[in-house]
DNA sequence: GTGTTTGCAAATGTTTTGCAGTGTC
DNA sequence: GACACTGCAAAACATTTGCAAACAC
């Protein structure tokens, strides 16, 4: 039985049908925690040829209006994608080996405040991504290249 | 009479060649504030025909390496460049109106310490891109659509 | 003159879209 | 059985790259 059930509920109660291809990627997302559109289809893929990546992103734009799933722009150039049932909680995305951490929302709450009482912005801080250096990267090494992007 | 003549002496002085391209790149960027690679290209090309996307993308990748320019993700799809020369500063990008808010660096001192101190994570937070609305854009309203991404 | 830089055109990688066929409700 | 959903293939975007011609030094 699959830890998602709910979540394919909530799509059908919506009025949406739920396929065996947005079964998979739900539980795809579920079973990843954050993951980027491609690797949602390789790894649905790797159960079931019927899937394709058109496919993955049309889910995951449903997913998203739904807001059942929040994306997350790491600046790699490719989004991920994760469940947004969770609490929202950011990322701590490392430069240098690419490992992504995550933090609890309370981090944030001082800044929040801060940016509504200085400068009346509204800030939208859920899923937000930073960057840096992770403990194990600080050591200054050399470049972290970068192959294919994602 | 150029106000970035420091800047091409800067390019110069590091044994890379000066040409009316770079010369124009660096003009818009400086003009601009903040700009995309292709604004910089159609700004350019405004004034001469003598310019390609290709070597806009090719003097940007040179001014990132010189620092003399910095990348920031507005998570548009697209890339802005600016220079680096300015005090670290960030961004508040409206995502109703597109409008982008600078704010001071000090407002992020405390989280940066925190960070470190809970997390043992260096953060790199120059020129760091916030979302969220504008004091204009707090009114509930229509979702903004997007035409072309920048 | 030499080697850097440019333009062009084609390739890249991610994401989107049109359309005919499929399958959920 | 209707209409939402899928697959496929092609388009759309931002960005990168190979190579021959051009120009800064």
């Amino acid at each position: 039985m699959s830890h998602h059930t709910h979540l394919v509920e909530s799509v059908r109660q919506r009025g949406y049908r739920m396929t065996p291809q947005r079964e998979m990627i739900l539980d795809a997302i579920h079973k990843e925690g954050h993951i980027t559109a491609d690797d949602i289809y390789q790894r649905v893929r790797a159960k079931s040829t019927a899937i394709n990546l058109a496919t993955v992103y049309r889910t995951l734009d449903l997913l998203k209006a739904l807001a059942i799933v929040t994306a997350i722009d790491t600046g790699e150039g490719c989004v991920h994608y994760e469940l947004a049932g969770d609490q929202p909680h950011h990322h701590l995305v490392c430069e240098a080996c690419g490992k992504i951490l995550e933090l609890d929302c309370d981090v944030l709450e001082p800044l929040e405040k801060e940016l509504h009482s200085r400068y009346g912005f509204q800030v939208n801080l859920n899923h937000l991504a930073l960057f840096g250096l992770c403990p194990k990267c600080q050591e200054p090494k050399k470049e972290s290249k970068r192959g294919t992007k994602c």
